[in-house]
DNA sequence: TTATTTGCAAATCGTTTGCACGACT
DNA sequence: AGTCGTGCAAACGATTTGCAAATAA
């Protein structure tokens, strides 16, 4: 959440992969963000503003699956759009998404403990609290 | 969920809605269907199977979505693939899909009420367990 | 050098849309 | 008759792929 550029590029070294240019510039642009899902579509046109508009952007969706695979981010779905990507190691969170306004709010995966601790012991059920958002109607969009 | 074509038909004309042919045969083959998630593709090979092979694809969305406002069928996003629809009327369920082997076990929605209160009482969040599914690994497929 | 990455273009998958024709009511 | 629904074809957005040229190691 809060790494540095170079500390992503450290990882994708440590991980035996090559350091390129495509690569260095979206760890700059995940390094750099002040939120934290970004599209690839948002990722590329940050690489625009930079003056890397060279970067093709399948060349963003293998670099992402490449830090993703290192570990270094998440893949999310927030609903029926583009998937998100954040940057891993802060506290594991849920997602809720409000089906009205699209606010995303971040809920600490503790919260749900208890649910998944019932899931598991019941159904035996580990869920990948990651991965996909709840989606639901926030505070301001309740009927 | 275990609706007659008739019954689908009869809401509809309630509804106000013309009753046509692939109208027909899409609540047939809804209301025939051993399992409670479909595809609209797969709705499209049952018609095909029927003989009812004229129905156009984008006739298939237009009419799940018309049974989706009239409240006949719940849209469902089990994963990274085609959406699903099902009939409504059974008790509301959530969808727990292994990421490893596609299976997807239902649960009745009580057994997450817990939480689901808890994220209203703490976010003002009003869940809508429906609509996208948990995922994670099943018993089989923990590693 | 040589295996890994890239850019490009084209393909894919699921879904949506514009439009003129056809058919419920 | 008049509106609503349909088929068709084309457009769509997100993502993936094949491949030859470029490049990090």
């Amino acid at each position: 959440v809060d790494a540095t550029a170079g500390e992503l590029v450290d990882a994708l070294r440590r991980a035996g992969l090559r350091i390129t240019a495509p690569r260095r510039a979206v760890c700059g642009v995940l390094a750099d963000a002040t939120e934290d899902h970004l599209t690839p579509k948002e990722i590329l046109e940050r690489l625009r503003e930079r003056g890397l508009g060279s970067v093709d952007p399948s060349t963003v969706y293998r670099t992402l699956d490449t830090l993703s695979q290192v570990g270094l981010v998440h893949h999310v779905h927030l609903g029926h759009g583009a998937g998100v990507v954040h940057l891993s190691g802060g506290v594991e969170h849920q997602h809720l998404v409000c089906e009205v306004c699209g606010r995303v709010e971040d809920i600490p995966i503790d919260e749900l403990r208890p649910m998944l601790a019932h899931l598991e012991s019941r159904y035996g059920f580990v869920a990948d609290g990651l991965h996909f958002a709840l989606s639901g109607r926030c505070a301001r969009h309740v009927e």
